[in-house]
DNA sequence: GTCTATATTCGGATAGAC
DNA sequence: GTCTATCCGAATATAGAC
């Protein structure tokens, strides 16, 4: 693999695992094999290459999102695949673990890739329950705007509780809360 | 007030502005207007300084929550009203926070806290909504402990929603989703 | 492109005077 | 109790040789 994608690829993983501030170049250069010259030659610093990183698992996420929510069945069961995939549950989302960060949202660089992904996911996953209620598999009276946004509040904030238990239970509870209460909405 | 306090304070407002990684004892001193010195005599170090600050955080969380929850009302009042109260979105919750930091989650002391808070909570909502159902106020369907999960996360993962974003409207949306959701069960 | 040397500041603390 | 001095390593680079 180039040098680059080793760097992005360690970067991406310490970013999810330690976060923007608890990321060292040294640390990066040591879990990619690489060293310190060959970083500062192909990024500016630090920024920059957190910057590639946070794009690339954004690609990522989006990739695998849709992968659930454009597949086949009624719109509640896409968005049940999709609350219930496979997940790190208490390594978290790469993506929406950089929100909390004040280095991260003070950086446009920084920011706009995760921004941008949550926002897509919100629209994607309202799309998907504006398309059940047109098809009348979905009751009409959830807005799905305000229904997307907490279906994603439901899997992030997950997170932070399962993180906080040191467990996964409370996100899987969370997760089944939330489809509890959106299958009283399925109408066929 | 007392130095101990001052410093106290000063680490409560740290650790929710920049975490506990990005919180240095002397960014700590600066803000208490409190010297090295002085610091070192009253607690042992960082993490005893934080512990205590978490400590307090838990507390006054606990306390403002307990205020609403036990407030007058049927089971979906309180609830509305716990998630409708007026809350610093941008800045997130002070304890939730935490579980995001790797070094908090490492330190039993310093993790305690967080553990603790976030299970009260998820076990108080979980009361009062089995209270709901046991007054007739709620469907007796949707399982305490799994909802009550999904509400909490739900502020959670908002708080996340909500700085990703830069404005405070997603959080509001998804408040309002979950409980659009859950006032469909309200018999009454 | 990669390596080693060097520089500067900060983080997190200890020691001892007042 | 508080202050100042001092310490050592880490964070984040830059410079220049190979």
């Amino acid at each position: 693999m180039a040098t680059q994608d080793r760097l992005i690829e360690s970067t991406q993983e310490l970013l999810w695992e330690r976060g923007y501030v608890g990321t060292s170049p040294k640390a990066i250069q040591r879990h990619a094999g690489v060293g310190q010259g060959s970083m500062y030659h192909h990024f500016t610093g630090k920024p920059d290459l957190a910057a590639a990183a946070l794009r690339r698992s954004a690609e990522e996420l989006r990739a695998l999102a849709e992968e659930r929510l454009s597949g086949p069945g009624t719109a509640y069961q896409r968005i049940a695949g999709y609350l219930l995939r496979e997940r790190d549950v208490l390594r978290g989302c790469r993506i929406g673990r950089m929100a909390q960060d004040p280095d991260v949202i003070a950086d446009a660089q920084l920011r706009a890739p995760v921004e941008e992904t949550l926002a897509w996911l919100r629209g994607r996953i309202a799309e998907v329950i504006a398309e059940g209620q047109a098809a009348g598999e979905l009751a009409p009276d959830p807005d799905p705007a305000d229904t997307a946004a907490a279906l994603i509040a439901v899997v992030q904030g997950g997170y932070v509780l399962a993180r906080a238990a040191g467990t996964a239970e409370p996100f899987h509870q969370a997760v089944r809360g939330a489809l509890g209460l959106l299958s009283a909405h399925v109408l066929r």
